[in-house]
DNA sequence: TAGTAAATTGAAATCGATTTACATGTTACT
DNA sequence: AGTAACATGTAAATCGATTTCAATTTACTA
């Protein structure tokens, strides 16, 4: 609870306001004397300058705001872990954005970068939230940002995420050769632009194998667990059932796991199925997943290395950023039955 | 981006800066003709007031910070979401304090309301973050705060949890109605107020039961499902198994199955497993896991209910408020074998 | 030792809003 | 018409730091 302000220390070590602040900020212009002199005070009394009172003069709010669809996804839960951390040891504090993909709050959150209230922004979903204009160049329109795993489709932007059509094809071609003709997909909501790449790559591998696509194997789904179970139930009930079924989350693949179980398929015997992004437990899940790992950490590190470093005042190149993906192999595929 | 503050509009408008701040703050105490009028040139050029500027006034950040150890635990994350909600529907924003189980951390982040970059704290941790006198009332040296799902050893502070004891104990209890006596636990770190107190839960259901503890069956985890396999082996190597095994959190739960069903054991036929949380994936591993739900929204949604009042200025009695469990039965526990 | 350059320090303006105390303009009533 | 009561509006102080610019001290050179 600090009571005393920069005044009342200057006061105490018999210096000027201005002396005290540039112990804080640039004390290799005070003198060893004064300096040890006021340090001797300030820890004395605990003093810290009060934020907002500098945060007013310097324009600069030392928040950041993380624009995320749902925190508890874990996903997005380890990319934020990674961004906490970096954005903390360069001396910011992270706003936490929740969205729960209401276009509405992530202008809200925005908004606070508008307003003073942070630095820079983080989106973690597919639309911009400000208003621009067509006509000018984006990249004046927009504060110190960074677009991190999902896409907005601009090149003025810089964007790091895993390039979804390689990993989505890479999956496909590792089922396809397994012997799987019939690889359904279960996509994201339409309008999610990672979905969208994914469904890009399925159809691209498909096509590249010669294999036709069909498009009653094609669910959409929510990313969520539940759909992964009811887009599962869809497919059994096809007349000519996937060997495969490629979901575009885990939490999905898990669904999907969990109905075909039981409805007593063999997983992945009768059915292989494939999961992506490699959260936590899709290791220890049974079978144990087979999906496309993505590097949180790095996703988020890298994001926040880019911001901050537009927040000191450097130029970042805009354009995509592709980190690397890993097809990690588990328990959940196997040969296309007979 | 704002280019145009208070004095701007307030020229625009051919009014004073009072009048348009009070068309945000007290619009009543502005005649309809001249609100409309302001009003008109706010809408027009977006203007929104500066959150530093207004903050250095009145000495409010519009922040809370929220200090947990891990934000990627889907405990932690379901409660911050719920605490973004509120937060947010009440005009705030959160910061985002993940500590690893830093005290260094905690300290850090306590120190955003010293610094006046947050109002009020919520805390999810078992250790005060500010040097406090002994001598003096701990209220009167705390800021504005609530202790979520730890547990901070005071009854000066305001707690929100489920009631560990009992819930540890209805969980043994369960475990006990099905014939199992050897009844292992798996606690989190020894720290960890929460552990300790789902363990002094297990103790008495065990000794209500007229079962004697053994203390071969009592392993420290670290709430992760690497111990939860860790602890499991070591539980199958004891002379006499354990029929049952209690863990003090879902994620180690699953572990401790994973691991068992890779050495060839059934659950729950050979042994039954418990867990705690009811983490989302409790249901869609296999077996499903019985296991203790924590009403994860409505421990956010009570923590931020009560740090706003605190805000607002109401008095909120100290102490502890209990949240009800309740025991998921699944099937991840059975009769114990003869 | 004086003179000048360099290093320290301080006074005051400033950031952008809010709010108090006061002035002005209206309305209502005698 | 005159005055009281009320409704609006304004000027200026304020929040707590930073920073510019000028003043002062110190260090060094000739």
């Amino acid at each position: 609870m600090a009571i005393l302000g920069i005044r009342d220390i200057a006061a105490l070590a018999n210096v000027s306001p201005a002396t005290v602040s540039r112990v804080f900020s640039t004390p290799e212009m005070v003198s060893k004397k004064t300096l040890n002199k006021v340090q001797k005070i300030i820890d004395e009394v605990g003093y810290r300058p009060n934020r907002m009172g500098a945060s007013l003069r310097t324009r600069k709010s030392g928040n950041i705001v993380a624009i995320i669809p749902d925190i508890t996804n874990p996903v997005n839960a380890g990319i934020i872990r990674a961004i906490e951390q970096g954005a903390q040891s360069a001396g910011y504090s992270v706003l936490l954005g929740d969205t729960q993909g209401l276009e509405e709050r992530e202008q809200h959150y925005a908004g606070l970068v508008s307003h003073g209230q942070a630095d820079g922004l983080l989106l973690f979903c597919s639309r911009i939230p400000f208003k621009t204009d067509p006509n000018l160049p984006l990249m004046e329109q927009l504060p110190p940002m960074v677009n991190g795993n999902e896409r907005i489709d601009s090149d003025e932007v810089i964007q790091v995420a895993v390039d979804n059509v390689a990993a989505a094809k890479a999956a496909i071609n590792y089922l396809i050769s397994l012997g799987h003709k019939r690889i359904a997909a279960i996509t994201g909501p339409g309008n999610i632009a990672s979905s969208n790449e994914r469904l890009k790559g399925y159809q691209l591998a498909l096509n590249e194998a010669g294999i036709e696509l069909d498009s009653a194997l094609q669910l959409e789904g929510e990313y969520l667990v539940q759909s992964g179970m009811d887009c599962a139930r869809q497919l059994l009930l096809l007349p000519q059932r996937p060997t495969a079924i490629f979901c575009f989350s885990d939490d999905m693949a898990i669904g999907v796991m969990k109905f075909l179980q039981k409805q007593g398929f063999v997983v992945p015997d009768d059915i292989s199925v494939m999961g992506f992004d490699d959260i936590n437990y899709a290791k220890f899940v049974t079978p144990s997943l087979t999906t496309v790992h993505q590097p949180l950490h790095e996703i988020g590190s890298t994001c926040i290395e880019l911001l901050l470093k537009q927040l000191q005042g450097q130029k970042v190149e805009p354009g995509r950023r592709f980190l690397p993906f890993e097809l990690k192999v588990r328990d959940s595929t196997g040969k296309a039955p007979e």
